[in-house]
DNA sequence: GGTAATATATGAACAAATTCACAAATTTAT
DNA sequence: ATAAATTTGTGAATTTGTTCATATATTACC
């Protein structure tokens, strides 16, 4: 059963948490868990736990649990991470290169097919396996490989316009690193917009009120 | 006033967001904004606006609304980005390079200070004016330096073990790349956890539920 | 094979967050 | 100066999210 109509946000937020944990149970050969077991390592509650697998199906047994490889899986599957969608990163710079470099596209259901920027000076450059090439050659890259995701590494002043061409494209998904606020104008277009910046200040203001 | 005591964190996770989009609006010359229109910029309800800086005192006018500099500033005190926390990055590989050298850390409440990686063929390369230290020159550097926050952009494997001797050496905050969940072991420090590769499962779901 | 222990699924109770609605204050227009 | 139009601040209503409690199923053990 992986059928999600109407849910929230919030459940979403706690998938991938739990499909990593689960992850590294598995890789330490542990092969079943209870929601109380789960929820001690993973710091929330059992009952938020069953509750919120319980929005995508029954997938544990009573009296046994849940088996983690199969409860893996269909995380896995809810969060669509088993066929790869065909991703494009727009803008090289040092945010640019790290992302291509360091993410783990392949296991979190994208595959990095291309790599751009405006600047004349570092195409050829390879990345990761992936020559960069210039921004012009966007438009055919795209009608030619039908990417379906776009990962945005460049300025804010950039983003408005290159995210329209992007969708005229095709793009149905942004991951969106620029500090232009996406979601706010195309709400029919998936977006993650990561705004480093705001986790920075959030982190500040932890600091600041360490004691309450 | 800027007292913040029991403040939901879906407030916090907004504020940066306001203070944004109010620094966009005073660069674009606008002095005054009510919450209405705020909130068509920025894609909240007006009333959740008003609720949200009333947790924190009446900065508003009625009949005019907010005066966008001092709202501005206001938000910037109870973020506490005004003054600069100092800072070490560790882990100066793809991700650790390209935070230290593209983020705006002093506009968000921080200063880099120090930066740190335990290979020895790192050593000495100069990042935004900041040579790379060996990791062993830590203590030291810390003992000096007093730095209250750390930035870790290290694997998994290595994020408990440097977490605890930088608690040791009087850090209080965190803001962790690594894939290692700090929360969860230690509440009483200041932890934002970023974990890109959850964003990235999130937008794959999104993706896959488009039109839901 | 039967009994005790365990653990899910689920509906109900509770808590938290958001939205609504309006009095009070201010501005703007005349 | 007065009246009309704005717009905040705030308590109440509503909605959403989390936790509790238990019937039901399964496992483990004797």
């Amino acid at each position: 059963m992986t059928n999600p109509q109407g849910i929230s946000e919030l459940v979403i937020n706690r998938l991938p948490r739990y499909y990593r944990f689960l992850g590294e149970l598995l890789a330490q050969g542990v092969q079943r868990i209870s929601s109380r077991e789960l929820s001690e390592k993973i710091g929330l509650t059992a009952s938020q736990i069953r509750q919120d697998l319980n929005c995508f199906g029954g997938f544990g047994q009573q009296g046994y649990g849940y088996h983690i490889a199969q409860l893996r899986d269909e995380i896995g599957n809810i969060l669509g991470i088993n066929k790869p969608n065909k991703a494009v990163l727009i803008g090289a710079g040092n945010l640019g290169r790290a992302i291509a470099s360091h993410m783990a596209f392949e296991s979190k259901g994208f595959k990095l097919i291309g790599i751009f920027d405006k600047k004349e000076a570092l195409k050829g450059q390879i990345i990761k396996g992936l020559p960069i090439r210039h921004i012009d050659d966007l438009d055919d890259f795209c009608r030619e490989n039908l990417p379906v995701c776009a990962i945005l590494c460049i300025p804010q002043k950039d983003a408005y316009e290159i995210c329209n061409s992007l969708i005229h494209l095709g793009i149905k998904g942004f991951w969106n690193f620029s500090h232009y606020d996406l979601t706010v104008n195309h709400p029919e277009i998936a977006v993650e917009n990561v705004h480093l910046g705001d986790s920075l200040m959030k982190l500040s203001y932890k600091i600041k009120n360490i004691n309450d």
